[in-house]
DNA sequence: CCATTAATTGGCA
DNA sequence: TGCCAATTAATGG
């Protein structure tokens, strides 16, 4: 159960906390695609990511839907009420693949800062973190083309979850699937689609079924 | 298998 | 690039 001290947050503290924070939460496992919260429902737990990628998105009534943002090994979800008097979830939490989140309720998400200063500090290291990542995606999506995008978001796939093999080339698998893509970079999956054709064209990354995909860390 | 969903492709704005 | 339509591929019973 000391899966708890692989994702960063924890690896400071002693046995004996590590099993008290254990307790303040449940281990929980979600298939792929499976709902974790709903925007404007009551904010009642916070989820630490200890395996697999999830997606927060906001959907409008045509059902187009826009990816706010992706949580990884590691991450910590949602980002409101933690700081603020936020009550409702910001938006739609679902998992991308199968997952395994540490789940926490809200009350004793408090207690947890309250217990542990030096977890507080890393949320604000944290939350600092996430705010220049938000930043740098949103640049992009003004300063530049969609192929750009789409490559930075491979790279940093590659980054999390990437497995090395030869020769520089690094095996994304568990991927999102190009709607997902699509969704996070704002742009249809036709273009998506093209887009990737033409970086397997430019052999910058090439396809190995639906889901895997090997990129050159070279050229991109 | 069939039904459903995802991905591809070509045409046109 | 986006949107639409027509196919083709893949996935999950």
């Amino acid at each position: 159960m000391s899966e708890l001290k692989a994702i960063g947050w924890f690896q400071n503290l002693k046995d004996d906390e590590l099993k008290q924070v254990e307790a303040m939460g449940i281990m929980k496992q979600y298939r792929a695609k499976e709902a974790v919260f709903v925007q404007g429902e009551i904010l009642t737990h916070y989820f630490f990511v200890v395996d697999g990628l999830i997606h927060a998105y906001h959907q409008n009534r045509d059902g187009k839907k826009w990816i706010a943002s992706l949580f990884s090994c590691g991450d910590l979800f949602p980002h409101t009420g933690l700081v603020d008097e936020e009550n409702r979830y910001p938006a739609n939490g679902e998992t991308i693949t199968p997952c395994t989140l540490f789940m926490i309720r809200r009350e004793k998400m408090h207690e947890l800062m309250n217990c542990f200063p030096s977890i507080e500090r890393q949320l604000t290291q944290f939350f600092a973190k996430k705010s220049q990542e938000l930043m740098n995606r949103y640049s992009d999506s003004v300063l530049e083309p969609a192929l750009v995008q789409l490559v930075s978001l491979l790279k940093r796939l590659a980054q999390q979850s990437g497995v090395r093999a030869t020769d520089g080339w690094v095996l994304i698998s568990a991927m999102m699937t190009e709607q997902d893509m699509a969704g996070y970079i704002g742009v249809t999956p036709e273009t998506v689609s093209r887009l990737l054709n033409r970086l397997y064209r430019e052999k910058r990354a090439k396809s190995v079924g639906r889901g895997k995909i090997y990129i050159n860390v070279e050229r991109c």
